[in-house]
RNA sequence: UGGCCUGUAGUUCAAUUGGCAGAACGUCUGACUCUGGUUCAGAAGGUUCCAGGUUCGAUUCCUGGCAGGCCAGCCA
């Protein structure tokens, strides 16, 4: 599927059907909300494709970006910057329509007097505790709260002195009267403002009152314009409320679509519990490369366009559901396949003298950059007597199936010579320290005049010419498909994979890559593909292993040990 | 012993709105290959949650079950 490849969904469906009715003049404007209180995630991403993408699509429609800041203990502007660079680098723009919550504050205190006059809402009194109490249970009806019958005089005297700062925090609420009775909870009697005497991000102290997010939300978007208001499904109960509000209003009236949140195995998506992972150090950071967030994805060498594509691929339902992480690594791997430049990279060196080489001997040759993209052009790439390869390529009892150097077996160095192995040297406690080969010099290049076959073509980095660098190897964060599957009495930090990061420290890579910059992708040919971390130096280059490449041997291996182990 | 929502290959989604249940990912096999990559070809995989009903015909409509999700914040 490409990039401009449409999909429809449910989603879609009902907008489509909206457009031929003109139910809103044939206008399409949706919107993408997030509250300023943390990092947005993969699962963000799959709202932001929705919202945004549904406004590329259909003629006359747009997508607002506005910061649902409603809460200023919770809020920072550090996240307000942060939800910004990364819709944006995801692909996306919302010209002049960046919008905050927090200035329409004195609108909604209009329309909260509106409904005041209109009857429809009143000051509380009652405590947190009072409130919960009068509420009722999923089963049995609340109770009306004493104060539910003051005149619209008292309350908007009341409202009034609320906002002037007259009430500590918690004192008051102002409340919708709707019905204490209703089987959906939400409907019975909500609080719309609270005294919070709290400093705001952006209105500083202006305010001491803060809209609830049922009584601002459809304001907003109401106040926006918005059409079509896409959200996930644990708003489905509130909807009633949404519809409610404007309703009484008799403004604008958005109508609200709820889908399912996505879920990834081997990974956790709630903003809680990622905070966590931060706060309690289990990664270094919300851009952690192994964190879901888009940030981390980002360092980790995932491309918007991946990202992209797997939203599209996912689809937009209305049941929970959790995505293999397969078909994320998969939509990498198809992007960073088409893209990346191609190098050789040794990640556990082993060494190699190729004996009838001559010593001072070195000879540049051409590698091609990229197989699936000629006009990428072919780089030279030294070759002198002494080279490493990856520990992974010599064994020296192979098992059946394995094609890699085996003393006595030739292999070729790919774009340079057939070689094979004579000697394998140890140290004193029997590991292998060193091999030694012989070249033949008419495969120069990587093809054997004679025609003759090998079964493995290996990568390789000339000792003298290699750079030395750091690697980090990254794992699924969790040992477990659903990290919240958990025996009594243990919780999700349990399942976290201890092992989910792996620091190798000297690699061995081709020198062309001394020039790489931070997040430029690379596939180190047979082995994965990594781009560079924001934590080099000019002296000590970084690389992160965004994903392996699809390995036959390894699930080989793999099988080979389990049976063994039977 | 409340209300709302949802049940289709292992997974994520389709099925032109009542007309032969398909795709992608994953898995497995083979071909090709100077990456055990890519590409290509193929295979396995289904009681469409269950039971009734309407209909010539039901994944689709109706009824009743069952299972899962969400809701009792002055969070969003």
């Amino acid at each position: 599927m490409s990039d401009s490849e449409k999909r429809t969904d449910f989603v879609r469906e009902i907008i489509k059907r909206d457009i031929e009715t003109n139910r809103y003049g044939g206008k399409v404007i949706t919107r993408f909300p997030p509250e300023p209180n943390g990092y947005l995630h993969i699962g963000h991403a799959k709202a932001i494709c929705l919202n945004f993408g549904i406004a590329q699509e259909f003629p006359n429609a747009r997508c607002h970006l506005r910061f649902d800041d409603t809460n200023p203990c919770k809020e920072e502007q550090e996240y307000v910057d942060a939800i910004i660079e990364d819709i944006r680098w995801l692909g996306f723009d919302w010209g002049e329509h960046l919008y905050f919550a927090s200035d329409y504050f004195e609108k909604m205190y209009e329309y909260a007097i509106q409904l005041i006059k209109a009857g429809k809402a009143y000051v509380c009194d009652l405590s947190p505790e009072e409130i919960r109490e009068y509420r009722g249970t999923l089963t049995e009806p609340g109770k009306e709260s004493p104060y539910r019958n003051r005149s619209v005089e008292e309350n908007l005297e009341l409202f009034e002195r609320m906002r002037a700062g007259e009430f500590p925090d918690g004192a008051k609420t102002l409340r919708a009267k709707i019905d204490m009775s209703s089987p959906n909870l939400n409907m019975r009697d909500p609080v719309m403002y609270r005294i919070l005497h709290a400093k705001h991000h952006r209105a500083g102290d202006k305010w001491c009152i803060y809209p609830m997010y049922d009584w601002a939300h459809g304001l907003e978007d109401s106040i926006e314009g918005i059409t079509h208001s896409i959200c996930t499904l644990e708003f489905e109960n509130h909807r009633p409320l949404y519809d409610w509000f404007l309703d009484q209003l008799g403004v604008h009236h958005p109508q609200q679509i709820e889908f399912a949140r996505l879920n990834l195995t081997y990974t956790v998506m709630s903003k809680r519990k990622l905070a966590e992972l931060v706060e309690r150090k289990y990664v270094s950071g919300w851009d952690d490369p192994r964190m879901p967030t888009i940030s981390g994805l980002r360092r980790r060498g995932y491309t918007p366009r991946a990202i992209r594509n797997f939203c599209k691929r996912i689809g937009v339902n209305k049941y929970n559901s959790t995505v293999d992480i397969a078909l994320l690594e998969h939509c990498i791997r198809e992007d960073l396949n088409k893209r990346a430049q191609r190098v050789m990279g040794v990640l556990n060196p082993l060494c190699i003298v190729i004996e009838n080489y001559p010593q001072d001997k070195v000879e540049y040759l051409d590698a091609i950059n990229n197989p699936e993209d000629p006009s990428a052009g072919t780089r030279k790439v030294p070759f002198s007597r002494v080279i490493y390869i990856e520990r992974d390529d010599f064994m020296e009892e192979p098992p059946k199936k394995f094609f890699r150097l085996a003393p006595g077996r030739e292999v070729r160095l790919r774009y340079a010579y057939f070689i094979t192995c004579t000697d394998v040297i140890k140290d004193s406690d029997g590991n292998i320290v060193e091999l030694r080969c012989t070249y033949d010099p008419a495969t120069r290049g990587g093809d054997a005049p004679d025609g003759r076959k090998v079964k493995a073509t290996l990568h390789w980095v000339s000792a003298e010419h290699a750079i030395t660098a750091e690697i980090r190897l990254y794992e699924h964060l969790f040992t477990k498909e659903d990290p919240n599957d958990v025996e009594e009495g243990r919780d999700w930090t349990d399942n976290i994979n201890l092992d989910s990061i792996k620091m190798i420290n000297d690699c061995k890579l081709e020198p062309s890559l001394a020039n790489s910059k931070v997040g430029e992708n690379y596939q180190f040919e047979r082995v994965g593909y990594f781009c560079i971390d924001k934590d080099s130096t000019q002296e000590r280059l970084i690389f992160n292993r965004t994903v392996t490449l699809k390995d036959t041997w390894a699930k080989i291996a793999k099988r080979n040990n389990t049976n063994k182990n039977k």
